[in-house]
DNA sequence: TTTTATTTTTAGATTAGTCTAAAAATATAT
DNA sequence: ATATATTTTTAGACTAATCTAAAAATAAAA
């Protein structure tokens, strides 16, 4: 129904939607998916007429009911996916994204069905994030980021807002995965940094990290 | 690495040199993809380009060693999908071509190797089509056509070489699947019609019928 | 062996998605 | 408030894949 492009642009401006309040603007979108803010325009005012998104020039794109079912229905896809290639293919959470990114676009009600029951209806994919259920809703799990925290607490690992396979591969070496304890040791307060506690293993973690991992109080 | 619109054409062209001696000719290519003559003479130049086939103008294309190992690969990926949506996903033969006319164009060698083993590394798809092994080697079944069958004598449904589902919701309603066992009651000498028995009931069939049914004597 | 019919190729146009470079609008700074 | 910088849009061009219509080559028939 939707080309791959267009499923992309969607998928992309409803992740943007989240972040930043208001119309989301040419540039991020040009950045996320990397295109030109140019292209980016062209392809947002073709949305606009078919009612995915609203569009007023300078003033950035916003989607849609429709265009939110679609973003949502690419997104479970995705999502399940990743789940199917860590639990029955024994990929690493690390290695999925990139097929997923693939698998995402394949065109079948049926087969994303059978391929939810299949698996289990799971909630979350490998990376702590929800999967949205065939209607597009997607639980509300009141987040909190590693950033927020404060210097002595003990909190669980339960997401990742990054899944790209550097960020990842970069948490397997500290032995940070969903469900792993860490204490927060430290937490300098110019730069936000920190030092964390990881199975008796202390490390030295940038603001950049640490605003990317999901946690639980424990 | 190649377009899906590229691996397609290499695809059906593997699949019309099976049966066509010599050179494919452009009509016989267009009508399996559904284009227009003259846009799969614009690919085919394309591809003889990149040294995935040998052609020359009027005499049609002959896929080279490298066009036949990318051809074989997909043909390879579109099968292990039928058997993973059949075997793991519960759907019948008839639902499944559609599906993997899509995820043959997944791009990853690790995913493949996985998925073939996930699956206990079949030799056939639903259709009782052999797997090509990941040199693109076929297994080399000296099948034989329901068609070149005479009368009185007993096969076994082995194959089918059409996996359509309009054809294979026919073949249903005949209860004729692989492993089943058919009687050949009558064969009509001037136009190859046939009658035969399925369990017990008589079936009208015919010639166009036959030859899309692969068997073994029995 | 000419003529006729069929197949194949060429030429030129079209669509989706992208790009660069320039113009227009908005935001920032003095 | 005016000048400067940044962002966004427009205009025009490009590529991949397709199409139609006409021309060229091959095959079939008289």
């Amino acid at each position: 129904m939707f080309s791959l492009t267009e499923e992309n642009y969607l998928k992309t401006i409803y992740h943007l939607e989240q972040e930043i309040e208001g119309g989301v603007n040419t540039t991020s979108i040009a950045e996320k998916l990397e295109t030109k803010p140019s292209s980016v325009t062209d392809m947002v005012q073709k949305l606009a007429e078919k009612n995915l998104l609203l569009y007023k020039k300078y003033k950035g794109a916003q989607l849609t009911p429709s265009g939110k079912r679609i973003a949502a229905s690419v997104i479970r896809k995705h999502r399940l996916w990743e789940v199917f290639l860590v639990e029955k293919l024994n990929f690493q959470w690390d290695e999925v994204h990139d097929i997923a990114e693939q698998l995402e676009h394949i065109q079948s009600e049926e087969l994303v069905a059978r391929l939810d029951v299949y698996l289990g209806i799971p909630d979350f994919d490998p990376h702590g994030d929800p999967i949205p259920d065939v209607d597009g809703k997607i639980k509300d799990m009141n987040t909190k980021l590693l950033s927020e925290c404060e210097k002595e607490q003990n909190v669980v690992c339960v997401g990742v807002k990054e899944s790209s396979s550097e960020f990842l591969q970069f948490l397997n070496k500290m032995n940070v995965s969903i469900g792993t304890k860490i204490k927060i040791i430290n937490k300098e307060s110019f730069d936000g940094s920190m030092v964390i506690e990881v199975m008796n293993n202390q490390f030295f973690i940038s603001k950049k990290t640490s605003e990317n991992i999901f946690i639980n109080l424990s």
